[in-house]
RNA sequence: GCCGGGGUGGCGAAAUUGGUAGACGCACGGGACUUAAAAUCCCGAGGGCAUUAACCUGCCCGUGUCGGUUCGAGUCCGACCCUCGGUACCA
C-alpha cells in the first residue's frame, strides 16, 4: 500500500489527537486569557442525552453531527462558538437497573457516561469537553436545588405578571392589603381563617399558610396521577392518552395526594405571548399553545330552583345563553348530593357508581354519551327560564367548573345528548343558507324543528331568537353578542368574563431515589423550612435497597424511597428544633430546565452562572441554535421556558426566552422483521425474495420504525466508523436527506459518499508518490465560474442547514476535477475549507499537505467574488409560446436586442416562426427568451 | 373531529424571486482492470410515440387529483384526495 492511499483511520486518529492537544474547540469566556470582546458569540446546543446503557445507534448522532457542522462553520465565520455537551442522568432506567441488579445508580450512570463519551468522541464532534457535566453531579444539582428555592421563595404578582421575592408579598400583607376585596391578592380559594384577621395578628403557622398559598413552589393536596406500578406519581405530561405511564406502561389512577407543585399556570399568558419572540418551528409553537389551551369566555351561575345552591358553569359562547335548554354536571361534581331530588336519588347513585367503575376501564375513543336527570331545575339568569339539571359522563370535572350549560342547537355533544334523551333544542344563531340546503330544510323548519336534523352546526355568526324585554341579541354578530351578554351578567351580578386554560400546575415530586432531593425541611408541626443556601447541596443518602414500595391496591399511600434512608440523613436539627427532610425527589425534567445556563459558566462555585458570562453568551436571543427531537415540544421546552421566566423576573438571566432558534431533527428509521410468532429476527440476515422477505428460509414481515437493540435492527456508529471512517459516517448521515426529516437508514448506500472522499483524495494527492497535486495557478474560465457558483450556493445551504444539498454541490465540483493533472490553488483551498465542517479530518490532512502549518479550524470561510459568477458566454433557452425550441449561446454582456437577434437567427427557431407574427418578447437575462407568437 | 407538516423516477432526494424538472447519490444495465471475486474506475438511463439497420433526430406526456392566474406553474390561488405527526367529550 502506498502512502498516498487515503488511510482514513490513521488520518482521523491524528487529527482527533491534534484537536485534543491544542484544545482547538475551547470556547473563551469573558475574563479568560485571550478572550476577544469584539468577537461575536454563537451558542449552539444539543438537547443533552440520557446516558443509557444500551449504547448509541446510528440514529442518535444525527443531531449532534448537524450542530457540529454549524459550530465548525460559525468558527470559520469568525464567531466565538459555545458548543457544549453534557448528560441528563437522573431518572428511572438507572434506578430500575439498580432494582434488578443491586448496582447503585451512581455506578451505572458513571459507566454509561464513560461509554457514551467514547462513542461521541469517535464521531469527531467539536465540543468544548472542559464544560461537560452531568445533572447528577452534586456540583450541578446544588444549583438545581438553589433554583428550586428561588421558586419556593417567590410569588407571582398578577398585576405586573411577574415573579417577585416572597418578602415583597410579606410587606404587602403586613400593610393588610389582602383583605381588601378589590385587591389583586384576594383569591377565592384562600383558607377562610386567614381572612378573619390582619396578617400581622396571625400566629406564625397561619402566616406560613398564607405565604404557602402564593409561592411558586407549593405543597397541595390535589388529584394526581398515581402510578402504583412505578410507586410514584406522574405529571400530566408523563401519562399517555390510554391512561398509562409513559415509562413502563403501567396503569395510572387519579387520586388526591399531597405533592409539590410548581405554579406554571401563572405564566400561561407569557408562555403563549413570548412564542412570538422566538424562531421556532410553527408546529412546536402550535403544540405549546394547544397544550396551554387558552380560551376566552364567561363564568356564570345558575340558581338551582328551590334551594340556596347555584351551579357555576364556564362557556366560550355566552352569546348562545338563550339557547341553553338544559344543564349538565360531572358525575363527580361536589354539589351533586345537595341538588339531587329524593325521587331521582336512587337512579343518580346508580349512575355514579357505574361511572366510577367504568372510568378507568372505559375505552378512550368511546364517545357515546349517557347521563341521568337529577330531578332538579336551574334558572337561566338571562330569561328566568326553568331548565332541567342532568349529570352525564361527557362533562369532566377537570375542566372549567365541572358543569356546563347545554346549548344543543350549537354544540355537537349537547346535540347528541339532547337527541338521545329527547331534550328540547333551541336554535339562537342564524344558519347559513348553503348549510340549510345541504341539510335539505328551509330556515323556518330548522328553527322550529332542529331535532329533525342529523347534526348541529356552530360556525354561524349572527344571533337570532335571542331576546327578552331587558336584552336582545338579535342581528348582532357573535363577538358583539358575547360582550353584550357578559355586560349583562356583570350588571346582574351572576357572572363575568373569564379566561380558562387547559394547562395545570406542574406536579413536581416523585417518590423515587435517583433524582434531586428537595432542599426543604418539615417541622414537627408541619411547618416548612427552606434549607440554608450555604448547606447546599443536599446530597442523596446512601441506599442499598432501591425497590419502590410497589402496591397492588390503588388507594395505598405512596412511600417515598428516601424514607428508607438512615435516620441521620432524614432528621436535621436547626436552631434547636428538629426537622425531617423532604423525602420526595424532583422529576427527571428538573435538571434539564437550566443546563444551558450552566454551560455558560460550568465551574462557577459562587453562583449558578456568572453574570458576565451569562450576559455574554445569552446576548439578545439566548441559545442561538437549539437542536433536538420534536418529542420535547411540550415537556422539556415548556418547563425550561417557565424556569427561565422566573429567573428573568429575578434579573438572574438577561433574556425573556432561553432558546432563540429551535430546530427539530428527524429520526433515522430502520426496517425491522418479525417471524410468524411475532419474534424479531436480525435485520441483517433477512433476504429479499420474489415472494417477500425471508429469514432462514421462512417468511417474515417487514415494518418501518425506530432503530433499537430489541428490534434487532440496531447499527452502532462504531461499526460504520471502523469500516468507512468518521468523515464518511458524518457525511453520509447528512447526505441521507434534510436534517429535519425522518429517513430510512441504508448501510449499502454509504459507499456513495465514501467514493466521493476517495475521489477527492485522489484529486489532491498523487497515488504514485503521495505528492500534493495542487497547482500554484488559479483556475480560469468555466471552472472558475463553477467554483464561485458553488461557494455561493453552498454558503446559502450552510446557513439554512441544508447539508445534503451542500454536499451534492461539492460532489459536482469535485467531479469536474477528475482527470485534471493539477488542481488550481483557489479551487483546492475553497473545496477543502467548505468541506471541513462536514468532513473535518480529511480536510485537515489535505490542508496540511497543501503546505499549511496549522489546523484550518479557524480559517475563514471562502468568499464569493461576484465578478466570477458569470462565464464569458452563457447558454440561454429560446421558448416559443412557453415551449423550449432551441438553445443559443450568447456573450454574457449581450443586450436584449442582441439576444433577440441571435435567437431569431437560430435555424430551429426560424422553422417555428414561419407564418407567425411575434406579439411579445419576454427576456429573462442569463436564462431564456420567450417569443409569444400568433399564427 | 380539530391543529400542524408532507405528496417529485425503482429508492434517498435537487430545482434562486414562477423560467430547460429529476442536479447529486443508491440500486440497475453495459464496459475496463483481474485467473476469478471483491474493491476501484469509465459509460448509460423519467415514460411513451415516430423515424432509423444503427447512431442521430423529432414529437407528445410527465412533480397526488381537478380547476384557475400567467407568455410560462413542482413553485402562486381555489376545491378535493392520500399520508405522517400532535391533540381530543376542553364546554
Amino acid at each position: 500500500m502506498s502512502s498516498a492511499t487515503y488511510e482514513f483511520l490513521k488520518v482521523e486518529e491524528k487529527w482527533k489527537a491534534y484537536w485534543e492537544k491544542h484544545k482547538s474547540f475551547k470556547a473563551l469566556n469573558p475574563g479568560d486569557h485571550g478572550f476577544d470582546p469584539k468577537m461575536p458569540k454563537y451558542y449552539v446546543l444539543d438537547m443533552f442525552p440520557y446516558p443509557s446503557g444500551k449504547g448509541l445507534h446510528v440514529g442518535h448522532p444525527l443531531g449532534y453531527i448537524a450542530t457540529d457542522i454549524v459550530a465548525r462553520y460559525k468558527r470559520m465565520l469568525g464567531f466565538n462558538v459555545l458548543h457544549p455537551m453534557g448528560f441528563d442522568a437522573f431518572g428511572l432506567p438507572a434506578e430500575q437497573y439498580a432494582i434488578e441488579t443491586g448496582t447503585h445508580p451512581e455506578i451505572t450512570t458513571h459507566k454509561n457516561i464513560e461509554n457514551m463519551l467514547a462513542q461521541l468522541k469517535d464521531c469527531g464532534l467539536s465540543y468544548d469537553w472542559d464544560r461537560t457535566f452531568s445533572t447528577t453531579d452534586p456540583d450541578y444539582y446544588r444549583w438545581t436545588q438553589w433554583i428550586f428555592l428561588t421558586l419556593f421563595q417567590s410569588w407571582f404578582d398578577p398585576k405586573e405578571k411577574k415573579a417577585k421575592p416572597i418578602e415583597d408579598l410579606i410587606r404587602r400583607l403586613e400593610s393588610d392589603q389582602y383583605r381588601d376585596h378589590n385587591s389583586e391578592l384576594v383569591d377565592s380559594t384562600h383558607p377562610s381563617f386567614v381572612k378573619a384577621k390582619p396578617y400581622k395578628e396571625l400566629d406564625s403557622k397561619d402566616q406560613q399558610a398564607v405565604l404557602d398559598h402564593y409561592r411558586l413552589a407549593y405543597l397541595a393536596s390535589i388529584n394526581v396521577n398515581w402510578c402504583p406500578g412505578l410507586g410514584t406519581v406522574l405529571a400530566n405530561e408523563e401519562v399517555t392518552v390510554d391512561g398509562r405511564s409513559e415509562r413502563g406502561n403501567f396503569p395510572v389512577y387519579q387520586r388526591p395526594l399531597k405533592q409539590w407543585m410548581l405554579r406554571i399556570t401563572a405564566f400561561a399568558d407569557r408562555l403563549i405571548d413570548d412564542l412570538d419572540l422566538v424562531d421556532w418551528p410553527d408546529a412546536v409553537k402550535q403544540m405549546q399553545k394547544n397544550w396551554i389551551g387558552k380560551s376566552q369566555g364567561a363564568r356564570l351561575a345558575f340558581e338551582v330552583e328551590g334551594t340556596d345552591q347555584s351551579i357555576e358553569v364556564y362557556t366560550t359562547r355566552p352569546d348562545t345563553l338563550f339557547g341553553a335548554t338544559f344543564m349538565v354536571m360531572a358525575p363527580d361534581h361536589p354539589l351533586l348530593s345537595q341538588v339531587v331530588t329524593q325521587q331521582q336519588k336512587e337512579s343518580v347513585e346508580d349512575f355514579v357508581r357505574q361511572f366510577k367503575a367504568s372510568a378507568s376501564a372505559k375505552r378512550f375513543d368511546d364517545k357515546t354519551k349517557s347521563g341521568v336527570f337529577t330531578g332538579a331545575y336551574c334558572i337561566n339568569p338571562i330569561n328566568g327560564q326553568k331548565i332541567p339539571l342532568w349529570i352525564a359522563d361527557y362533562v369532566l370535572m377537570s375542566y372549567g367548573t365541572g358543569a356546563i350549560m347545554a346549548v344543543p342547537a350549537h354544540d355537537q355533544r349537547d346535540f347528541e345528548f339532547a337527541k338521545k334523551y329527547e331534550l328540547s333544542i333551541k336554535p339562537v344563531v342564524k344558519p347559513d343558507a348553503q348549510w340549510l340546503s345541504e341539510q335539505g330544510v328551509d330556515e323556518l323548519t330548522y328553527l322550529q324543528h332542529p331535532e329533525k336534523l342529523s347534526n348541529a352546526y356552530t360556525e354561524w355568526n349572527v344571533s337570532c331568537n335571542s331576546s327578552q324585554s331587558e336584552l336582545s341579541l338579535n342581528d348582532l354578530s357573535t363577538e358583539q353578542a358575547k360582550q353584550k351578554v357578559i355586560d349583562f351578567l356583570i350588571q346582574k351580578q351572576v357572572g363575568h368574563g373569564e379566561i380558562q386554560y387547559k394547562l395545570r400546575d406542574w406536579l413536581f415530586s416523585r417518590q423515587r431515589y435517583w433524582g434531586e432531593p428537595f432542599p426543604i425541611l418539615h417541622g414537627t408541626d408541619g411547618q416548612l423550612r427552606a434549607v440554608k443556601e450555604s448547606d447546599l447541596p443536599i446530597t442523596l443518602p446512601p441506599l442499598t435497597d432501591f425497590r419502590p414500595q410497589v402496591l397492588d391496591q390503588e388507594d395505598a399511600d405512596p412511600l417515598p424511597l428516601l424514607g428508607k434512608a438512615d435516620q441521620s440523613w432524614r432528621m436535621v436539627e436547626v436552631e434547636g428544633q428538629s426537622y425531617e427532610r423532604e423525602l420526595n425527589t424532583m422529576p427527571q425534567w428538573a435538571g434539564s430546565c437550566w443546563y444551558y445556563l450552566r454551560f455558560m459558566d460550568p465551574h462557577n462555585d459562587k453562583v449558578f452562572v456568572g453574570k458576565e458570562s451569562e450576559q455574554y453568551w445569552s446576548g439578545k436571543h439566548g441559545v442561538d441554535l437549539y437542536v433536538g427531537g420534536v418529542e420535547h415540544a411540550v415537556l422539556h421546552l415548556l418547563y425550561a421556558r417557565f424556569w427561565h421566566k422566573v429567573l428573568f423576573d429575578h434579573k438572574l438571566v438577561s433574556t425573556k426566552e432561553p432558546f432563540g432558534k429551535l430546530f427539530n431533527q428527524g429520526y433515522i428509521q430502520a426496517y425491522s422483521y418479525q417471524d410468524e410468532r411475532g419474534m424479531y429476527v436480525p435485520a441483517d440476515d433477512v433476504k429479499t425474495t420474489e415472494h417477500g422477505f425471508e429469514y432462514q428460509g421462512k417468511p417474515v414481515t417487514r415494518h418501518l420504525g425506530k432503530m433499537g437493540k430489541s428490534l434487532k435492527n440496531s447499527i452502532a456508529p462504531d461499526e460504520v466508523i471502523e469500516k468507512y471512517g468518521c468523515d464518511t459516517f458524518r457525511l453520509y448521515e447528512m447526505y441521507l436527506g434534510p436534517v429535519e426529516q425522518s429517513k430510512v437508514w441504508d448501510t449499502d448506500a454509504i459507499v456513495g459518499v465514501h467514493r466521493f472522499l476517495n475521489r477527492l483524495w485522489r484529486n489532491f494527492v498523487d497515488h504514485e508518490n503521495g505528492t500534493c497535486l495542487v497547482d500554484a495557478q488559479e483556475s480560469s474560465g468555466k471552472l472558475k465560474t463553477l467554483l464561485h457558483q458553488t461557494i455561493k450556493t453552498v454558503t446559502e445551504y450552510m446557513e439554512q442547514m441544508r447539508f445534503n444539498a451542500a454536499i451534492a454541490q461539492m460532489i459536482t465540483l469535485n467531479n469536474e476535477l477528475v482527470g485534471l493533472s493539477f488542481i488550481p490553488k483557489d479551487v483546492a483551498q475553497a473545496m477543502v475549507l467548505m468541506l471541513a465542517p462536514m468532513a473535518p479530518h480529511i480536510c485537515e490532512e489535505l490542508w496540511q499537505r497543501m503546505g499549511n502549518q496549522d489546523s484550518l479550524t479557524r480559517y475563514p470561510w471562502p468568499q464569493v467574488n461576484p465578478q466570477y459568477l458569470k462565464a464569458d458566454t452563457v447558454e440561454i433557452v429560446v421558448q416559443i409560446n412557453g415551449k423550449r425550441r432551441a438553445n443559443v449561446s450568447i456573450p454574457t454582456q449581450a443586450t436584449q436586442a442582441d439576444v433577440e437577434k441571435l435567437a431569431m437567427e437560430n435555424e430551429a427557431v426560424t422553422k417555428y416562426l414561419q407564418g407567425s407574427t411575434i406579439v411579445k418578447v419576454i427576456y429573462v437575462p442569463g436564462r431564456l427568451v420567450n417569443l409569444v407568437v400568433r399564427t
